[in-house]
RNA sequence: GGAGAGAUGCCUGAGUGGCCGAAAGGAUCAGUUUGCUAAACUGACGUACUGGCAACGGUACCGAGGGUUCGAAUCCCUCUCUCUCCGCCA
């Protein structure tokens, strides 16, 4: 969420920043400034009834101790009046600040001056491509076929026991996936990230926090009898550890990471593009959270690139890195990076990692700050990324690592799954 | 699922109608003293909104929301959450 203090004072930079992400709306912004002023108004009124109030009570109290009951009575006469004043500015600043609140709330982040203007994925902007495209036999699979030949991913038992978009990994790519798991983790570990276990379920709250919820209810499993919600990244339960919470400035950058399954209802879209791990109901992710100083947050985003970078280069996976568009980028966040992996077989890029800095929109609505010995709390940035969501880099480790006498296991894996070919 | 207890500032914890934005202790920070460490002493030490160039003010906040009252942390109602014991269970 924007601050109506920063749209206040900085309503065309405001306009522009917005208009990159194609949200074209000066006439809210100006309803925001003006709801803003009218809050202000009202309540200035109610402070300095209620502190009219406040005296007369105060001189109540005083005459009634010293015994001067009927003095007391003609001056509690003078309060009538006051506090029907009282309640009815209230109830207005109320209003007031639900209207702001509601339309404060429609409002996207502001994009980073790098962000590129556009429309859709078209338009982001290839920053990096990284590694060798495979040259694949022409017989070579796709990985859902790779999965069935060696049994180590069965859809047909996931749908079975759930449905859709819930495979059953079995044997080697059990293994496999936990192979990963660790090896994302240690390599976090290295670079100082503190391991986090979190829920996988969490309150309203929390899905309010990092933005969720109201407006994307619908991509969540909703567990009905508890209120609560199945994760759809890590980043919601690790992000929202320090919501309402004012660090120490010296305590920053935090640096946490999770692995935790992820759950996204996505209903409504199937077919090739979605087929196999491409998309599913459950995966598992290991996610990166960073809160940040305000001046180091682009630094950190930077960083953040590098390190997923550094994740895939290791696994030897071709890939390359966007930026995102405007048009592209997630509501909250102002700038995205994309990493994409080369799906040989499919012969397609596929996303495994997003990394964002939210800036102070996330933190506004955690009320996530930071203080300095001296002055007041600010807002801190938040930023977080994938390193890295599994499915797709089971998908890529497949097809792109298929040969004859069956899959090979990059490396840097091989200690942890004890084994070096898939057959 | 059954029974009970509770929710106060960074923490512990006092406070049952006005003198309470809130005692006391601890923690933290600054200063004084001491040969260092430690200790002792002194002072500072919530957040939000808002007025003001500032100094400095105003208002609100003692789990949340309502109510009673001239006046509520304190009384009443509703809700949420936490804890303890029992039951069940990995």
């Amino acid at each position: 969420m924007l601050q109506v203090s920063y749209i206040r004072e900085n309503r065309e930079e405001v306009l522009n920043r917005l208009a990159v992400k194609n949200f074209i709306r000066p006439e809210l912004i100006d309803q925001i400034i003006t709801l803003d002023e009218e809050r202000r108004f009202v309540q200035n009124q109610m402070d300095t009834t209620a502190a009219e109030s406040n005296a007369l009570a105060k001189q109540i109290g005083d005459l009634m101790r010293q015994g001067k009951k009927a003095e007391a009575e003609s001056v509690k006469a003078n309060t009538a009046g006051l506090k029907d004043q009282i309640r009815d500015l209230g109830s207005k600043l109320t209003e007031l600040e639900e209207k702001l609140q509601s339309q404060l709330i429609i409002l996207p982040n502001l994009p980073h001056q790098s962000v590129p203007k556009g429309f859709g994925p078209e338009e982001n902007e290839v920053v990096l491509e990284y590694g060798q495209i495979p040259q694949l036999p022409d017989n070579a699979l796709p990985h859902w076929d790779l999965a069935a030949k060696y049994d180590i991913i069965d859809f047909e038992l996931g749908n079975k026991i759930a449905g859709a978009g819930f495979p059953v990994y079995k044997g080697k790519g059990a293994k496999l996936q936990r192979a990963l798991i660790n090896y994302f983790l240690d390599k976090a570990g290295e670079e100082a990230y503190r391991e986090i276990q979190p829920p996988i379920v969490v309150n309203e709250a929390s899905g309010f926090g990092t933005g969720q919820l109201p407006d994307k209810e619908g991509q969540m499993y909703h567990i009905g009898i508890d209120n609560l919600y199945l994760i759809p990244t890590a980043e919601v339960p690790v992000t929202n550890l320090y919501r309402d919470v004012i660090v120490k400035e010296e305590e920053l950058p935090i640096r946490n990471c999770a692995y935790t399954p992820c759950f996204r209802r996505e209903a409504g879209s199937y077919g090739a593009h979605v087929r196999g791990l491409n998309r599913l109901h459950q995966f598992d992710k290991v996610e990166l959270v960073q809160i940040a100083h305000p001046d180091e947050s682009y630094k950190i985003l930077e960083e953040m690139s590098t390190y997923v970078q550094g994740l895939l280069k290791e696994l030897g996976l071709p890939y390359r890195v966007l930026s995102l568009c405007g048009g592209d980028m997630s509501f909250t966040s102002s700038k995205t990076y994309d990493m994409e992996v080369w799906c040989a077989a499919q012969a397609r890029w596929l996303e495994v990692s997003s990394v964002s800095n939210f800036e102070n929109y996330q933190a506004n609505r955690l009320k996530l700050r930071f203080k300095g010995a001296e002055g007041k709390p600010q807002l801190a940035h938040t930023l977080n990324g994938s390193a890295l969501a599994l499915p797709r880099i089971l998908a890529s480790l497949l097809e792109n690592n298929q040969t004859e006498k069956g899959i090979s296991i990059p490396e840097v894996l091989i200690p942890y799954t004890g084994f070096n070919l898939i057959d």
